[in-house]
DNA sequence: TAATAAATTTAGGTTAGCCTAAATATTGAT
DNA sequence: ATCAATATTTAGGCTAACCTAAATTTATTA
């Protein structure tokens, strides 16, 4: 199925897939902003996309992009390469979450069915990768969280860290140096709307953390019931 | 070093460095035979490669070619990393010796130097690969060996399996079911000049084996000194 | 030395994936 | 309805890495 498209629609692809997931749709400059590239290369390249048979998108102009069924296959088997690879230099070799991002950027593109496979067996047929984004299934099935930005919550509430943007190395660094991983609960003592910052503490922790928006844009939680 | 080469001219590398292993010096034709290209575009590349800063090849017209030290070293850097690809799918993937090849053939061109450090470590810093083949050290120094082909072998004498060529999973199968690997002693009980077969007996073992040139030409051997 | 084989040059063409700049079209918001 | 933002089209150009066919050159060898 991959085998015939090329690196540069897979990474198209992908784009259409995490703005799909967030935004519903997905339009031209969106893309080409994820991509760093010019939009009049996104409206060509998402037109031979919409030519190919089968076609990997739904395109009509001036109406944002969507993935057809074989889009999303290969979508999906772009993510589950990624994360999947990202998940193996952590734990085989022993990258650190912040560093695994590029090194799984590359060798998505080449890397086999069977060498998937064999990936996800030795790892055990993991869930999750390292920044707790769900791993699709052999079968790309792909399980479906009711998280939602940090940046949401407000004070006196309980979450857990669901997901983390993998982008940037810097922030990921930083987030490790605060304890703020996946799975991790806390408690929300303090939202300042002026700055947007979050006053939280850990649970079973004492320290307090204070981070600002350009973090708890980043982070991905959901509600933990509280009991009273 | 290394990034700023071409795929292609990656491979055009390593195919002179193994052309110029076994004979000297690469002509146009060997490397258009090698890589599967016309010699038109083989004259074309080396040229270009020639002009580089700095110049990865010593190339004068009908002379043949060779590498420069510039080239050497990326050339080795390629060799590294592909064998020690093929030892890791091997060993952590659990690849037969037959199916690696392919998948380290594009595997080298993404890997990072920090990824081929990290893949040497867990490893344990291997010298050889799944097919006997030396892979160079991290300062790019390679084992030299006074192995030649199996097929220079005659009837009496004992040797040891060195190296065995890595490209036709067929054979390496057929290798495989004959017992015939690297460190295996063998002794030679015939040579037939007609057919160039030979027929052999693996040490400590009872079976007669016969194998024809075709085979006799990809193994490569060093002889043991018999003790009378 | 002449013939053959190997290599090179020349002049075209291909594919993929970008780029630019300028003109135009469409959509959505006020 | 008009304007601004967004998107598209057009026309041109780029690099990398190939391809072809035909003509030519060089090297080797008988």
């Amino acid at each position: 199925m991959i085998k015939n498209i090329s690196p540069a629609a897979q990474d198209y692809l992908k784009a259409i897939y995490v703005i799909n997931e967030r935004y519903g749709r997905a339009t031209t400059s969106q893309i080409a902003e994820q991509l760093e590239v010019r939009p009049a290369s996104v409206t060509g390249m998402l037109q031979k996309m919409a030519q190919e048979d089968p076609p990997l998108v739904t395109y009509k102009k001036h109406q944002g992009v969507f993935l057809t069924a074989a889009g999303h296959r290969a979508a999906l088997e772009m993510m589950r390469h990624h994360r999947l690879l990202e998940l193996f230099l952590h734990e085989i070799l022993g990258y650190s979450w912040d560093e695994v991002h590029d090194e799984a950027e590359r060798l998505e593109h080449v890397i086999s069915e069977d060498m998937e496979r064999r990936i996800a067996r030795v790892l055990g047929n993991p869930q999750r990768d390292p920044h707790g984004h769900p791993i699709p299934t052999y079968e790309l099935e792909i399980e479906t969280f009711a998280d939602f930005p940090m940046s949401d919550l407000r004070k006196g509430q309980t979450a857990v860290i669901q997901r983390v943007h993998d982008h940037d190395p810097e922030l990921l660094r930083y987030l490790d140096q605060l304890g703020l991983k996946p799975q991790i609960q806390f408690r929300v003592h303090n939202y300042i709307p002026f700055d947007q910052n979050m006053h939280l503490q850990i649970v079973d922790q004492e320290e307090f953390i204070v981070v600002g928006p350009r973090i708890t844009d980043e982070i991905f939680v959901e509600l933990i019931q509280e009991q009273p």
